[in-house]
DNA sequence: TTGAAAGCGCTAACAC
DNA sequence: GTGTTAGCGCTTTCAA
């Protein structure tokens, strides 16, 4: 059985109240209490239980993570070491809920598991429905946004996916490109869609130059890229001279396989992604980089001063991308 | 303010047990009360809160996984994934504990956070001394090991490293292969390598066979495996015709880099990895396969058959890799 | 089937 | 600097 705090109390001769001070306020007891607590503690092999402390202050000191699927991409995982990091050092549990289909989704907005049970709630790249918002917010707990492009969020962090496909768009562009192609896998639609900026992030930056045709095309979610690339690339007669991939994972496949098909990147065929995932640079994939590890943290800090009652100065806050050019763009081969 | 189980009583005119009651046990209360509790607890926006029931009961509802690294990796985000998947939907939080370095390691092992905090601890593919496990037994906590080498665990999911490795070895010297080099990734020496019996596996079914000679190199953590493999390769007169990565993401960027080297795989050399992680299919990397989610799934479903004091049948669980034949491996090239 | 009441292990206000 | 004591929000005997 496990020691408890009276134990120790007896055993170093003391009350239990300076047995909780020497452990949460070692200042406020005097060295030789202190000691004698610690040794008795150390005897007895004890240390505070969190669930008490927790029950009394009315933190559940646990942080909701929602995420749109149980599994974990390269994103996903960079938020939750970002905000595990954080969390953690602060004395926060962060608990993992992926709200994957819309069966577990309407459960958890219905049942609110929340409730009293999390400090905070992030929610991390999906999309959330107003309703769905109000129904968060009459529990009073900070709601976090990561990549979302809802509103009604208490803070949030994020990139400016519109600003981020531009920089690609405009790269494409000044090296003479004038057709391009986007795709992007398309999603269950309960889930929303919260990158979907970026598609129409492409759109707009295409129609603002001249002469230059952006089109997009969607696959399902599961279907080979590569294959959905070499489809829209042999359908059209004027075939588009660069592919812009939705993300770098979409794109990766392609550095592989294309040359079995004839062709070679950047020679016959630029490619983009976005990120900066894993093995984008040993590929030499030009993309756009974000940072979701720096986010995430960024993210906690937020969430751990709203939890304590601070105030933010700077609630809602975007987060610089940057181009990252390397070998897979390049001039179009000039038609023959 | 949240609501407490008292407003809840109050509003439906029954006692407070009886509303406890029509959440833990709805058989154990009359259908027109349990209607009267949840239509007032509905109005009051009431949930029960998990952390006085916790406290009542003396489990923390917790399970702490210890990793070691606060990166996650392929491996780590598939454990993850198959831990919270089943401890979830069993109303347990999934804790992840990185203990990065030397310093993490002591504290955490010196404090012990998890004593009374945790209803169980999993380590994730780290080596844990026979101290630290006497240490950590001290708490009568279950204790399960995934990918451990170690002894002493209450139960553990692995794979048989040596077994893998050796089917590795066996397909190259099927193919003509006699000249096997093996490398690996160096770990801090305090974090333990756990898998390190990959290692020593290469080198036992490397000389299991006649004329066949396997050596070993360790790179730096952070060493780029091109470059190391480059410099292997071409720094002695008998150059390995194979190439044995301990694991898929060291293989990977060589498939991009070497065409530039003046090399082709498998023409030139034949390379292989371990474990059929991200994009090891798209690249053709022959390989062996494991399944850290399922392994994760079992590891979960003993850590709460122990906390509910059930017995394990298996407490010691191997599972079974596969060999998986690309196109990184073909038959030597004869020498010119 | 329901109610009264005693805790679970600790913290914090208050008294000394 | 230290002790006393009343809860935190439930669950769970025990009685009715």
């Amino acid at each position: 059985m496990k020691a408890s705090i009276e134990d120790v109390a007896r055993q170093a001769g003391v009350s239990t109240a300076t047995v909780s001070r020497a452990f949460s306020r070692p200042d406020m007891v005097s060295a030789k209490t202190r000691a004698k607590v610690m040794e008795a503690a150390q005897q007895l092999d004890f240390s505070v239980s969190r669930m008490a402390g927790i029950l009394k202050s009315g933190r559940s000191h646990r942080v909701a993570l929602l995420v749109g699927s149980s599994k974990l991409d390269w994103f996903t995982s960079r938020i939750i070491e970002g905000l595990n990091e954080v969390l953690r050092s602060a004395g926060y549990d962060l608990v993992i809920q992926p709200i994957g289909d819309a069966g577990a989704r309407e459960e958890f907005f219905d049942e609110l598991p929340v409730r009293g049970n999390a400090d905070a709630v992030i929610v991390s790249s999906f999309a959330i429905t107003p309703a769905e918002i109000r129904r968060l917010n009459t529990t009073r707990i900070p709601l976090i946004g990561i990549n979302t492009a809802s509103q009604g969020f208490t803070a949030s962090v994020g990139i400016d996916d519109k600003a981020g496909i531009r920089l690609i768009v405009r790269h494409l562009t000044t090296l003479g490109h004038r057709n391009l192609l986007y795709l992007y896998e398309t999603f269950d639609a309960t889930m929303g869609f919260s990158s979907h900026n970026r598609v129409t992030g492409f759109l707009e930056a295409c129609s603002e130059l001249d002469g230059v045709t952006g089109q997009t095309m969607d696959m399902q979610a599961g279907d080979d890229p590569v294959d959905a690339a070499l489809t829209a690339l042999l359908a059209r007669d004027d075939a588009p001279t660069a592919l812009c991939f939705h993300q770098d994972s979409l794109a990766i496949p392609l550095f592989f396989r294309l040359r079995q098909c004839g062709m070679a990147i950047p020679t016959d065929l630029s490619v983009t992604g976005f990120d900066n995932s894993t093995f984008s640079g040993e590929v030499g994939l030009t993309t756009v980089r974000q940072k979701p590890y720096d986010m995430a943290v960024a993210a906690a800090r937020k969430a751990l001063d709203l939890i304590e009652g601070r105030t933010l100065d700077q609630p809602h806050e975007i987060f610089p991308v940057q181009l990252l050019v390397r070998d897979s763009t390049a001039a179009p081969r000039v038609r023959g």
